[in-house]
DNA sequence: GTCTTTGTTCAAAAAATAATGAAACTTCAT
DNA sequence: ATGAAGTTTCATTATTTTTTGAACAAAGAC
């Protein structure tokens, strides 16, 4: 996760068509950016996704784009990523093809959704693995503990995977 | 977090005097690099405990050095991090000054003093920060969803610092 | 005390990740 | 169908993170 330089922050072109940040704007990003570091996710899409957070209505691509000083190509990605992980949802005015982003009603939700993306898949993908070695310490000549620690290990995996969906369930599964 | 390229595993000098790593124990490392990638712990920590982790005894500095093929500033570096989060023990044998090194008895203890330590200071950094951003958002002329959304915040602030205590307690067992 | 082994620090190098922006692609209004 | 508006793609560049290794420090052994 990479926090924007100083530098960085001031090379942003200043669009003069559009408002730069508010403090409490500001404010706000900084704190989406902090909590987006914990959880693997960069900058520029916690900056878009505090941005429609604290909007009073659905922001356009475009005005995303020239509030934050961003490119293009890092609204496109931001909002895809959102897009993917249900954190944000689009309407369109009629008469008008440009789409207005919003976030999703609920933040908690959308946290959920982005942690179970994160570790169910490297949970799932470890079992086997975690199996693999179990099962090669036993062939070999190992000691009891460290048996016992991979039996933990490969216990905890499993047990993670059960408990994830009871704890965080999704939508879908309700 | 980085994963070693190819290159670098390539590049890391084979030191003759000790066992390159076996199957299971590649296995093993990956799996807790992937894993710290989620907790923002870089991969070389990873890799220390890993070996830790499936060693039949404590090992020194030296040890570990030989068999990952890491520079001597990795390790020093990680086992500092490892000590400072309570996940590693040392022992010293009588008659050698080396210490040795092992995991503490408990991963699961270990892992929620990782997400404790990331976790915990940056909601408590958070909480005035949140707190200003409300009261400059209802002091101006905001949107009833806004500022709702921003009290949903800083409620889901201060009950995370209340729970996190509570779902994971310092001294849990297992 | 001095020498040797063991471990730490930190500036520099290497690697990984994120952001940019120009070109390509889509899509709808006409 | 055409074309401009809107968006995406992706090679390149910028930035951050991680690792390295040589110089430095500590702490017994002698």
């Amino acid at each position: 996760m990479k926090l924007p330089s100083e530098k960085t922050k001031a090379r942003r072109k200043r669009r003069d068509a559009f408002q730069p940040l508010a403090d409490h704007e500001l404010e706000l990003a900084d704190f989406f950016v902090k909590m987006a570091g914990i959880l693997g996710v960069s900058p520029s899409v916690a900056e878009i996704y505090s941005l429609l957070y604290i909007s009073n209505q659905p922001l356009s691509f475009d005005e995303i784009q020239g509030r934050l000083g961003i490119s293009k190509g890092s609204v496109s990605q931001g909002l895809k990523f959102l897009r993917g992980h249900e954190m944000i949802l689009s309407s369109k005015e009629k008469g008008s093809r440009k789409e207005k982003w919003q976030p999703t009603p609920s933040l908690a939700t959308s946290l959920v959704t982005l942690l179970r993306n994160q570790v169910v898949p490297a949970l799932e993908q470890s079992t086997p693995s975690l199996e693999r070695v179990l099962k090669q310490a036993e062939a070999g000549a190992n000691a009891p503990e460290v048996i016992e620690r991979l039996r933990k290990l490969k216990y905890w995996n499993g047990r993670a995977l059960e408990l994830f969906p009871l704890l965080f369930p999704s939508q879908s599964q309700r």
